[in-house]
DNA sequence: TGTACATCAGTGAACGCGCGTTCACTGATGTAC
DNA sequence: TGTACATCAGTGAACGCGCGTTCACTGATGTAC
């Protein structure tokens, strides 16, 4: 045994996992534009040139991690919909604030990339989130008033609290750097906007599908 | 005359309006983060220590164009508090509509560095977008049915608008690039959600201020 | 109006640096017999 | 179990490139008298 244990596959399995992760340490500061592939290597401590065993480009990469991120995401829909709650409001900001918390750089990866400078990643995330919209839609349409909702309201309602979701994680990883004794305000404000848009659901009147 | 016409100030003036103007433009392709002083200065067609003579960086001109970025989208309320329709949803969503497109470099580069690399830029987008928001705040206080309404429930209502219009924004400029005909959907969209909101908030009892 | 001097937007050469990528390599691990 | 050969993750030298920044400069514009 002259080299860290498991074959020759495990460990090139683990030297790829090393490099996600040092990239994902090092993009706590910037962002994937600015981030170079020398510095990911230096950080793993594999010379520049190691880098292609595993990767054609930081593009690749980039899209390697939201795969990753993404799991973090949809954890979040799967921890709500197992653990249901009296309080559904409480209980989803709660579980948002939590995998928000435990998988900060997966979120603020997410959060700085879905806009960022790399097509591919911003396709890729424009792309999981669309799903993420989908889960919840269905999800949505499994609650007691909304089994009349055609789809297109459904997914509707879905979006603008997917989109509500990602506001508050972005105003929670703000605060979370430099004022953490504002976090109660952060989930204040989330339960009080997913409260409101709940009820206007409740008096939705969903017309039938469109023809 | 054997220079362009004017002032040695209105002179300079011109060329740093043209370096925000070049720089606007070669951000159709990517982020700042990713755009050289060199790039810049190419596409006004100085030489690249001229730079200096208006920005002491790259990061500085960033901020020069949250300012003005940032007109571009104040004006969009001024003009929803101007021209008030009969649809107040269908009136803003068509404003906003509007301005986007007028002034669709400006919103791209505001949304996507909202959370990009450099972070002076992101607080002055961040610091920008707080102020929208107070704005709108008080222009929902003025509203027959929100007058008894608390500053932090205003100011949640409005900031959950905010959200939504910048979900609506970044959902038309990627249309707008590769599927133009799927606009109509966006602005379905957009309208059904404020549609839920202003739903929601009809129906919302705030609660007298804190203590 | 004319002259002498100050200002300063834009120039152009030069620098050192970190970058992505190429290439031939090494030596441990894996496989066939 | 032992031997001969193949694979391939990681190495290290080298490359050309665009970058930000320095510096001394030029020459048109502006100002004081």
């Amino acid at each position: 045994m002259t080299e860290s244990a498991g074959t020759r596959q495990e460990r090139k399995q683990r030297t790829r996992q090393a490099l996600l992760d040092a990239a994902l340490r090092l993009l706590a500061e910037g962002s994937l534009a600015g981030l170079s592939l020398r510095e990911v290597t230096r950080e793993v401590g594999i010379v520049p040139t190691g880098f292609y065993r595993h990767f054609a480009s930081m593009d690749e990469l980039g899209v390697a991690l939201v795969e990753e991120s993404m799991r973090s995401l949809r954890a979040m829909l799967r921890d709500a919909r197992r653990k249901p709650t009296d309080d559904a409001i409480k209980g989803s900001v709660a579980i948002l604030v939590g995998q928000a918390r435990r998988h900060e750089a997966h979120f603020r990866f997410v959060v700085r990339e879905r806009h960022g400078g790399f097509s591919d990643v911003r396709r890729a995330i424009a792309a999981e989130l669309r799903l993420l919209g989908s889960e919840l839609a269905t999800d949505l349409g499994r609650f007691p008033g909304m089994r009349t909702w055609n789809s297109d309201d459904l997914r509707m309602a879905a979006d603008l609290m997917v989109g509500a979701m990602l506001s508050t994680v972005t105003a929670m990883l703000d605060v979370a750097a430099h004022h953490p004794e504002d976090l109660a305000d952060v989930v204040s404000v989330a339960e009080r906007q997913l409260r409101l848009i709940a009820l206007g659901m409740a008096h939705w009147r969903s017309p039938p599908a469109a023809f």
